[in-house]
DNA sequence: CTCGTTTCCGCACGACTGTACGACTACAGG
DNA sequence: CCTGTAGTCGTACAGTCGTGCGGAAACGAG
């Protein structure tokens, strides 16, 4: 056999080139053309790979689950319950620039999954990632996991990181962090 | 003079068609052509009013703070202020098809203006619509807004709006009212 | 009616899009 | 060394994009 490919690298790097696309110039930059520049490669390479161009934009958001969950398992284990719903939390907002990467893509691909029904289940594999973390953190926070407290904290947290990345592209982050920690609060007393 | 075209009716014809298009096909869709098309006119005609495509984006998310103003502005005035707070921060969520088209042009435009300088300002302006409301909301609960409180129920709100589009399409809203009224009560209780 | 201005729109251009195809290259196996 | 295949990429094509331009059409004023 000759020339061996490392598709997994090129998976990696392909998929790290849509995310910086997407974060730069939008989702309608997200062309094969532009991917393929971005990756270093001619476009007819990325499509060796990639055949299409919905194969990029699908792709893309799978790996923001992958990436996502693999944080959030990647968590130091002798957490206290309380550290780590905080921790966990805080994995899910755009607080340095690889997480802001992650949440452009994940919230741009699920505004693009409204009218794209192939990136619909896709996307929302990513959400169920964000939602089970939201619903543990309520356990481990002390409160108790209803429908309504999920539905609460979940929204909570993706209005968060929705903030973050259109309100305070510059300005610091504290005030997330402070909204969170009055969360804990006020599941940890149980009074909500 | 010769004909004369009732440039307000056209403008507002054209904005619903590009907020059509926007929730239809995608923001991706948002091309002069196909605006022109859902509006019923020749692309050439759009252009009059419309000279660029630019003009079409700007002009839709403009229009989206000026019926949100305008819709919490008709709220009855004969509210008590917690019945206020609830019917103002209801106007902020789409629970009707008409706020639904609102709030998918909000956060789509939203997320395009993150990589679209012309956009930034025009949707800030928006932003600070709803988050206006969200701060007198707090106070006519009988809450203080603190920076805190305001970020707090900013995001929620948010972040509710994104999942009521995102998550339920068809189903229903009940989950997103409960959640609203659980904040309310929490509110007036300064427990929080 | 005629005239003049406003509005409309067909056409064209260059740029960019996704994708197909086939030639080319480089390297592992022999 | 040679050979065949995995991988690369230049080229091409049809479609769509934004936008400029210039003429046609419609209609109020006289």
């Amino acid at each position: 056999m000759p020339r061996v490919l490392d598709t997994a690298a090129r998976d990696a790097a392909v998929i790290q080139a849509a995310w910086h696309v997407i974060a730069r110039e939008g989702i309608t930059a997200l062309t094969v053309r532009r991917v393929a520049a971005q990756a270093g490669l001619a476009p007819s390479s990325l499509r060796y790979t990639f055949p299409t161009q919905a194969a990029v934009r699908e792709k893309a958001i799978t790996a923001v689950s992958q990436r996502l969950s693999q944080r959030i398992a990647a968590l130091p284990a002798d957490l206290t319950a309380q550290a780590w719903a905080r921790a966990a939390l805080l994995e899910l907002l755009p607080l340095d620039q690889q997480r802001s990467l992650e949440m452009e893509v994940f919230l741009a691909l699920g505004m693009a999954a409204l009218t794209d029904d192939s990136l619909q289940p896709l996307w929302q594999q990513a959400d169920t990632v964000v939602r089970d973390v939201c619903t543990k953190a309520i356990t481990a926070a002390g409160g108790e996991p209803t429908a309504v407290q999920v539905d609460r904290l979940h929204a909570l947290i993706d209005g968060l990181a929705f903030h973050l990345l259109v309100r305070d592209r510059t300005r610091g982050h504290d005030w997330a962090q402070h909204v969170v920690d009055r969360e804990l609060r006020s599941l940890a007393a149980r009074r909500l």
